[in-house]
RNA sequence: CGGGGCGUAGCGCAGUCUGGCAGCGCGCCUGCUUUGGGAGCAGGAAGUCGGUGGUUCAAAUCCACUCGCCCCGACCA
């Protein structure tokens, strides 16, 4: 018997956080790096997950009448100079196409040949590309509104990428919507952050607050952008999904006019909302821990594994069936969700005990064992994500079917109650300054332990104030809750000014 | 882009200071035994030592340049 470490993921969280994250990806085999700088590839089980968070959004937003389309991945650069905040904001990392061929070189290398006229920009969203085909398509208030999302891949040449949480290319959806009044923009700005407020919490088990992001925080070029941030294990605050109102801003630069119901000439009111495959990294250090990824099951690519046990040949044969039988009682069976339970037979020729761990890093909701000894007595031997590696139990094989759509829920509503509790663990009230810097302040300076969370404080709404403390301490408000005036007027914590309310500030992703 | 660390078999690393046959563990392949918590034994395959140039009889090792990765920071729509 080989020794083997403690917990399937080393080092631990509090051994070592980002370490951890990279081996969580790794041992669950969610995705790796390419030879492509900055880029990742997002493998099947990974990819799956996407699939799910795809699938479920997509239905969420048809539900609010938006409808999908496909835009082109390249804009032309005066496309993007239209509008000069959003130019600022994205010109430093941008990926250019300048050239359309490639031709021999002297050391037998290629060379690109064929300079272009006019360069192209690798999308880093589509707000300019959408914005001149919406000036095209709309004429009359009657074309209005336009509700289209699109499922797509952007570029934004980051300096320092981190899997599913930063990288250099991304999958996200972005919508794209232009209306008549200022109101219905407004309307579908906030509706389509609630939507992705019901995502987390409802699907990715992810508890997040709503707000307002303070105008440094804002997209280039919004109105305003509204955001849901969610707190991670290690007490950083994770930017989950943002809504913009965009105004009339990209309508002016794109020239999106409509002929009014009093014939006058308009500019339309536009939106755009995105979330994308950092989703994946916030799940991850939402659930998972120190034995690897915890999916939450109504988005798991699977959410039962069956593991045949056997010693012999003739056995191998007798659990495999049997393993079959049960999956394919298990495929019948509805989920609490809607849609039918995913089961999966691992059929690989390994050693039980590796290929049961395997399942564990990967985060699989529910295993289940099952061999002679099951057979025998028309039961199985379970074991759910949620508990210990350790805690199985013996279950009739009818009776554990049909129990199986309530332990996923059962199991969804702990991972949310689990990030609940560690949210309103690491949230705090804080009025002193002096406590307000000893909060963000790690007592190991060389090497930071988890520290910090969510210091609900107040400010009085200075841009310098925010400034400051960020400068001192690389903590941001991370929204303006929508809610703010609840917590009741105070004293602002670094000048001491009047405050309308508490706002979270934290260390942020 | 600044500071630090690192590129040697699929993965993790030793070897570099002090130049002299390319190594270890895991994984992989074959066989047998195993399989209900990360298997055992035996045999085997696998390397442009990140790249280019230089010094030298000889370079993973020394020098120059260069590319890339990781961590911290800055930036992050």
């Amino acid at each position: 018997m080989a020794k083997v470490p403690q917990n399937a993921i080393s080092p631990t969280r509090e051994e070592d956080y980002a370490e951890w994250y990279q081996q969580v990806v790794r041992a669950a085999d969610m995705a790796e790096t390419s030879p492509v700088r900055g880029c990742m590839v997002i493998k099947p089980w990974g990819y799956s997950f996407w699939e799910n968070i795809q699938k479920n959004m997509d239905a969420m937003f048809k539900e609010t009448g938006n409808q999908n389309a496909y835009f082109p991945l390249f804009i032309p650069k005066s496309f993007l100079e239209k509008e000069a905040e959003h130019v600022e904001g994205f010109a430093k990392e941008c990926a250019v196409v300048t050239h359309h061929r490639l031709e021999a070189g002297p050391d037998g290398g290629l060379v690109p040949a064929g300079e272009l006229e006019e360069p192209l920009v690798v999308r880093p969203t589509s707000e300019t590309i959408i914005g001149a085909l919406y000036a095209k398509w709309v004429q009359s208030y009657r074309d209005l509104p336009i509700l289209i999302n699109q499922w797509a891949n952007v570029v934004r040449w980051e300096l320092r990428t981190r899997l599913f949480l930063r990288t250099a290319e991304f999958l996200w959806q972005e919508g794209h919507t232009a209306h008549e009044t200022s109101e219905e923009a407004w309307e579908e700005t906030r509706q389509m952050l609630r939507v992705y407020r019901d995502f987390a919490q409802d699907y990715l088990a992810m508890p997040v607050l709503t707000g307002v992001k303070t105008p440094n925080q804002r997209f280039p070029g919004a109105v305003e952008t509204l955001c849901i941030e969610a707190l991670m294990q290690d007490r950083k605050s994770l930017q989950a999904g943002t809504s913009h109102f965009l105004g009339q801003n990209f309508a002016k630069a794109s020239g999106i006019i409509y002929q009014s119901r009093e014939g006058r000439e308009e500019y339309a009111w536009t939106t755009s909302w995105g979330t994308s495959t950092r989703l994946i990294g916030g799940a991850i250090m939402t659930h998972a821990d120190d034995d690897g990824m915890v999916m939450p099951p109504r988005l798991a690519p699977t959410h039962v594994v069956i593991l045949p046990i056997y010693r012999k040949e003739e056995e191998r044969a007798a659990s495999l069936e049997y393993a079959e039988k049960i999956a394919a009682g298990l495929r019948k069976v509805d989920t609490v969700w809607g849609g039918k339970v995913e089961a999966t037979v691992d059929r690989r020729d390994l050693n039980a005990g590796e290929k049961g761990w395997d399942w564990v890093k990967k985060g699989a909701p529910i295993r289940v064992e099952v061999g002679p000894r099951d057979i025998e007595k028309n039961a199985v031997f379970v074991a759910r994500r949620d508990k210990g590696p350790k805690e199985k139990y013996g279950q009739g094989r009818e009776d554990f079917i049909a129990a199986v759509p309530a332990v996923l829920a059962e199991m969804q509503a702990n991972l949310y109650a689990k990030a609940e509790a560690h949210r309103a663990a690491n949230t705090r009230d804080i009025d002193d300054p002096k406590e307000f810097y000893s909060f963000f302040t790690p007592k190991n300076a060389e090497k930071p332990e988890i520290h910090g969370g969510y210091a609900m404080s107040h400010w009085c709404g200075d841009a310098a104030c925010e400034e400051k403390i960020t400068n001192d301490l690389s903590v941001t408000i991370r929204c303006l809750p929508f809610d703010r005036e609840k917590s009741g007027p105070g004293k602002c914590v670094v000048c001491g000014k009047e405050s309308p309310g508490r706002v979270p500030f934290a260390k942020a992703y």
